[in-house]
RNA sequence: GGGCUCAUAGAUCAGCGGUAGAUCAUCCCCCUGGCACGGGGAAGGCCGCGGGUUCAAAUCCCGCUGAGUCCA
């Protein structure tokens, strides 16, 4: 029995007049108001009962669905919020995707170290979960893509003596079960067929008791009691094997199912059908599946057993298919022939909503990160589609759900869709070919091709094996895919990944005060005057902590400031600075002492560069997002004195078109000299009032945050910044670069820099002109003119050294008698190109030739023998080679060698026809 | 972030230490009344960039750049 048990004794159920049971099938704990009820409810112990069955009052869309949920928990006094991205690592970096409503409030809000957004809250959160991928289609009621409505109320003990973001209890168990039979009874549902089962939960390094409610058969809502955490000493050991305790925060989380609850209300036979009924007549219709009425039947009592299927294995798949098959008195074969082809557009359905929830938030496809999920999803949607012979193009089947979501950026998700689809059918293409080439080697024989070679072909290119299986099976090759396959790709990638980043935390700080940052109250002051609150030696020189500071330390991409810091004394040159745990450390070349009283002095220069490339940076992301669409986000930023740089998601190269556009609204920006405002609102009233693109650069922590105006572009950004855009000057982009898949890199100069670069850039075409004598605007057309000439050059070269091959060969009165051979040997100092043609001009007359050369620092052979001459070209060449301390060789009719010592070379071909004769005779 | 694969004619690829090749596409000629085809010929290459090893590197080694792919 579960430690929690007496976490269930609720007034709630004690009043409304509850049994506590236990399950004889599963031995699960839970609640009923019916006395009679035996089992749990969940399947496998019972069937769905809502198929076929008006469960509610009246049935919902989806979209009717949600709206009932948030509703019925405004009325009941709860806030509906917004939902967040689907791409959770937008806020937090332990997660790629949102997969539950409490990601959204995880980690600061649950930690208590950031309020939440309204509390208590009610919420439909979009969600993707890639685990249950396989799933999908098969069940009849797994999808990857759903919607987790939700209400959450965030609580905090009284008795505590820290500080948390929220205080007080807004309410804990007995209200959450009041308002999940609540909602039940305002649906019209029948109150005694819900069952809450006792089910302790674990994850995330929390636990607390949990409830799941399950209705008719079907699980519709999980009630969390989020209140432990993890901790060695805790008393309470949960599932997972580790012990919890008390924290002083406690969460309500729960989790609705909007697509399950829009099913039950349906009672079609899958989730699939009540959820996208048109798209999957659509699809049907594409695929032109059109099932007899008897068939229709069986799919029908198919979906009613599905509920029993748990599937986690493929193994598993094929059994519980059997068992369905002869519980319907069919074989296993035609059932599945006949559901194979619903159950993947089921699938697809289900892809294409998922792809437009990624799409949608910004992801761009990748080889890295969300992007590659992305990838993944869209090439198995598309070989989904393809295999059941869809002939609708994926960036509409994509749309029709995006169009559902009512999202505003259709066209660039279209756009992204169809630049993905033609990348990864070129990718086919590649493969196809591969395997083909492949095939056709093992075609015929007995062997099939190679494990491992199916293992590269997957790992590094991308062909699944039973990909490879049908083209080798169309070029006559075997292929036979182990059962481990996947484990032997992973066995490939089996290098430990590197050691995680250790952050040591420096004690000697913990007792000195947080620096003021005085950079914040006037961006354009560069001298202060501060108190030396302490120094620490460094390895090259001194780490100095001050009361207050103008210098800006490293971070968000703007470097640190340098300056002086001077006393009545001294002057301590600054050249790092850094803010650890919110104190500043200034790098100093000597020690102004522990207790000085100092004047800051900033590197003005500098730092007005700095200034001038973080306004200029957040311009130019503002200037992208406007020419390349609404998902240019931020992938990483660095900024200089010269230049700066901005790494943007994108899907495509961006072009020179592009570039100057970007460059212009940049500049027209510049011009408009917007003002350049900061202020710290509440975190909550900012992301409602700019929502996530707030954050480029990452989330900072805390309960106010600082926002950058730009003209209209807004940011949450800690870097210092010009007073307006004007101050700028003029912003040049100066290249454009893929620095990984998915992700540009603009590189551009802001104000003075901007004039530098532009400099630079015109020097190197007057010096380019000057060597070409001709104008700057004539260097491209010119440039153009040279190098055509120069190959033309260099293939007159090549026929000329022909000719003069040609010629000598010909002029040649030094041939010499080897055994009735004729043959020629003689010193031409020239390149090896040239020997090797009047070689063959020699040969070509029926000569043996032995050429050599002295040219350039080494001695060369060539030696060219006709085919019935009997002599080895190899083995005299490896032979005169010797002498002149090299080596050489080659086929028999033709042969190369040379060596270092030149001087040997007349010697070496004195010494040729005797070589020759040896040759011949052995 | 890590692993793997690849980079040669306009395209697709072969060559894997010893004279840079094939197929398709392009151009010319022949065959035909014309077309498809067929036959003959030509043009087209910093063998990605930079180092190293070697008498000799497209080929072997190292680095870089680019493309692809799998995994987290």
């Amino acid at each position: 029995m579960s430690e929690l048990a007496e976490e269930y004794r609720l007034d709630y159920f004690e009043s409304e007049g509850f049994d506590r049971k236990e399950c004889p099938s599963c031995g699960a704990f839970f609640w009923t108001r019916d006395g009679d009820r035996e089992l749990c409810g969940e399947p496998p112990c019972e069937d769905y009962r809502f198929i076929d069955d008006e469960s509610f009052d009246e049935q919902y869309t989806l979209e009717e669905m949600r709206e009932a949920f948030l509703s019925y928990f405004e009325d009941n006094d709860h806030e509906r919020i917004e939902p967040y991205p689907v791409a959770a690592n937008r806020w937090r970096d332990d997660v790629l995707l949102t997969q539950a409503s409490i990601y959204d409030f995880q980690p600061l809000v649950t930690s208590g170290e950031t309020p939440p957004p309204a509390n208590p809250l009610c919420i439909s959160q979009p969600c993707i979960r890639m685990q249950d991928i396989d799933n999908v289609g098969k069940t009849g009621r797994h999808t990857m893509a759903f919607e987790m409505m939700a209400h959450h109320a965030f609580n905090a003990r009284e008795d505590t003596d820290e500080e948390y973001a929220y205080e007080d209890e807004e309410y804990w168990k007995d209200e959450t079960v009041e308002f999940c039979d609540g909602l039940f009874e305002s649906l019209g549902a029948d109150l005694d067929e819900i069952t809450y089962i006792e089910d302790p939960w674990v994850g995330g390094g929390n636990a607390g008791p949990a409830i799941e409610v399950i209705y008719k058969g079907a699980e519709l809502a999980t009630l969390v009691f989020m209140c432990m955490e993890q901790d060695p000493d805790g008393d309470y050991e949960m599932k997972d094997g580790n012990t919890y305790s008390y924290m002083d925060t406690y969460v309500v989380d729960t989790g609705y199912g909007l697509e399950r609850w829009t099913w039950v209300s349906q009672g079609t036979p899958t989730v699939y059908e009540a959820i996208y009924p048109e798209m999957i007549d659509f699809l049907k219709a594409q695929a032109g599946i059109d099932h007899t009425d008897e068939e229709a039947e069986l799919i029908h009592r198919t979906a009613k057993l599905a509920g029993r299927m748990d599937i986690d294995e493929a193994e598993d798949m094929e059994t519980a298919r059997e068992e369905i098959a002869e519980r319907l008195d069919v074989s296993a074969d035609e059932l599945a022939a006949l559901m194979e082809p619903v159950e993947d557009i089921y699938a697809i359905a289900d892809h294409c909503r998922a792809l437009a929830y990624m799409f949608g938030d910004g992801i761009v496809p990748s080889n890295v990160s969300t992007g590659y999920l992305a990838r993944m999803v869209l090439r198995r949607t598309k070989r989904l589609v393809d295999n059941i012979g869809v002939d609708a193009p994926l960036d509409e089947l994509v749309d029709m759900q995006a169009e559902r979501l009512d999202y505003e950026n259709r066209d660039t998700i279209r756009d992204i869709v169809r630049t993905e689809e033609a990348k990864y059918r070129e990718t086919l293409e590649r493969g196809t070919r591969k395997v083909e080439g492949l095939a056709e080697e093992y075609a015929g024989g007995d062997e099939p091709i190679p494990v491992d070679q199916l293992i590269e072909l997957y790992d590094s290119h991308g062909i699944q094996p039973d990909m490879v299986a049908e083209i080798a099976a169309d070029h006559g090759a075997r292929v036979e895919v182990p059962d481990d396959f996947y484990s032997l790709v992973a066995a490939r990638h089996d290098d430990a990944d590197a050691a995680e980043a250790s952050s040591e935390r420096d004690d000697r700080l913990d007792d000195l005060p947080e620096t003021d940052q005085l950079y914040y109250d006037n961006q354009d002051r560069m001298e202060f005057e501060a108190v030396v609150l302490d120094v620490f030696e460094a390895e090259d020189g001194y780490e100095v902590v001050l009361d207050q500071t103008m210098f800006y330390p490293e971070g968000g991409g703007q470097p640190a400031d340098h300056g002086s810091l001077s006393s009545d004394e001294t002057t301590a040159d600054v050249t790092d600075v850094q803010a650890v745990d919110g104190v500043i450390l200034h790098h100093t070349d000597s020690d102004p002492g522990k207790g000085e009283f100092v004047r800051g002095q900033l590197d003005s220069e500098r730092r007005r560069r700095h200034m001038a490339h973080h306004t200029a940076t957040h311009i130019i992301g503002h200037a992208a997002r406007e020419v390349l669409g609404d998902h240019i986000r931020q992938a990483g930023a660095q900024k200089g004195t010269d230049s700066a740089r901005l790494d943007v998601r994108h899907y495509e190269r961006i072009t020179r078109a592009e570039v100057r556009e970007i460059e212009r609204v940049a500049n027209e920006l510049v011009r408009e000299n917007h003002s350049v405002s900061q202020e710290w609102p509440h975190r909550n009233d900012a992301e409602a009032e700019y929502g996530f693109d707030l954050y480029q650069g990452g989330i900072p922590p805390g309960t106010h945050i600082r926002l950058i105006h730009v003209g209209e572009d807004t940011q949450a950004c800690g870097g210092t910044h010009v007073d307006r855009t004007g101050d700028i000057g003029a912003i040049k982009v100066l290249s454009t670069e893929p620095v990984q898949d998915g992700v540009e890199r603009i590189t551009f100069a802001a104000g003075e820099a901007a004039i530098e670069a532009t400099q630079r850039a015109e020097d190197a075409l007057y010096e380019a002109a000057d060597v070409l004598d001709v104008t700057p605007e004539e260097v491209p057309e010119t440039a153009e003119r040279f190098f055509t000439e120069w190959k033309e050059r260099g293939k007159e070269l090549d026929r000329l050294k022909d000719e003069i091959a040609q010629v000598r060969a010909t002029a040649g009165a030094d041939e010499v008698d080897i055994d009735g051979q004729s043959a020629v040997i003689r010193r031409l100092d020239s390149d090896v190109d040239e020997l090797r043609a009047t070689a063959n001009a020699l040969v070509e007359d029926g000569s043996v030739a032995v050429l050599g050369s002295g040219a350039g620092d080494s001695a060369q052979f060539v030696v060219g023998v006709p085919d019935d001459a009997g002599i080895n070209a190899g083995e005299v060449v490896s032979e005169l080679a010797g002498r002149v301390g090299g080596g050489g060789g080659g086929p028999p009719d033709f042969a190369q060698g040379g060596g270092p010592n030149v001087d040997a070379l007349d010697d070496a071909l004195d010494d040729a026809p005797d070589i020759l004769r040896g040759v011949l005779n052995a």
